[in-house]
DNA sequence: CTTCTTGCAAATAATTTGCACTCCA
DNA sequence: TGGAGTGCAAATTATTTGCAAGAAG
C-alpha cells in the first residue's frame, strides 16, 4: 500500500478524534488541511484501511458507517430515545471468540457489538 | 396498531423464513400472495414492528438491514471471504447487560452482535 | 365516520464506480 | 517509468417521504 499524503491525513484525523467518525465527517475535517481531497477518496481509503485492519467499523444502526483506529475500537450503548452514546470499555467477546474459533474452524478477525436501550432521562419520559 | 392484511402477511413471511430477510426479500416473497403491496409499506412496517419489539434487526455490515422475529433472533459469524454465515446460538450478552444496566442506568432493549472472520476454506486460500 | 394505512411516485442519503490524469516507489 | 492512487462526475442502492385514496375500528 502506497503512502500518500491523503492517506496519512485520513488516519491522522481518526487518531485525533475521540469519537468514531463517518466518511462525511472525516471529509469535513479535512477541508482545511486537504481542500482538494475527494469524498470518494475518503470512502475508498476508509474501506481499504478496514481490510488492512488499521481501522474498525462501528455500526450504530443508523444508516451510517463510522470508523475508528482499530486499537481504540470499543462498543456502544445507544439510547433509542435521544441517540446518546455511552462507550462500553470492556469487551466480553475475547473469551467467546476463542471457543467459537475452535468450534467453527473460522479464524476470527473482528466483531461489531452495539447495545440499545433507553437512557435514564428517556426512560422516565415514557411513563 | 391496526391489524391489516399486509401486516399479517409480512409477519408470516418472516416467521416462515429460517434466515433473517431484508425489506426487498420480504417484498419479493410477497409477490405471490400480495401482488399489490408496495415496497414502502414493507419498509414502514418492518421498522414499526421493530419499535414494537415484534422484530429484531440483524445488521451484517453490508449496507442492508435484515429482520427476524424477535424471539428467534440470534447472532452471526460471517466470512469476509465468501460471505458464508454461521448462526451463533448462545448469546453471551444477557449476563453483560444486567451489569451494564446497573452501571449506566439504561434500560436495555436489544443488541446487535456480528462477528467477522475467515471460514476454513477461505482461510486456506489466503496462504 | 375518522383516523390509521396503503400505494404510488418522487426525493434523499450514503456509498460506489468509470475514467483520465497524477504521483509515489 | 509503471502501476497504484486520486479527483471529478455520474450511477447505484437502500431507504424515506408526501399525498390522495382506502380500509379498520
Amino acid at each position: 500500500m502506497k503512502n500518500t499524503r491523503q492517506r496519512a491525513a485520513i488516519l491522522r484525523v481518526l487518531d485525533e478524534s475521540a469519537e468514531p467518525l463517518s466518511a462525511e465527517e472525516v471529509f469535513t475535517r479535512l477541508r482545511e488541511t486537504e481542500p482538494a481531497m475527494a469524498l470518494s477518496t475518503v470512502y475508498r481509503n476508509l474501506e481499504r484501511f478496514c481490510s488492512e485492519n488499521l481501522l474498525a467499523r462501528d455500526d450504530f444502526g443508523d444508516g451510517v458507517v463510522r470508523y475508528s483506529p482499530a486499537r481504540r475500537h470499543g462498543h456502544y450503548l445507544i439510547c433509542t430515545g435521544c441517540d446518546a452514546r455511552v462507550r462500553i470499555d470492556d469487551c466480553p467477546l475475547s473469551s467467546l471468540e476463542e471457543g467459537l474459533a475452535r468450534e467453527t474452524g473460522f479464524s476470527i478477525e473482528s466483531h461489531s457489538l452495539t447495545i440499545y436501550g433507553k437512557c435514564p432521562r428517556c426512560a422516565g419520559k415514557d411513563k
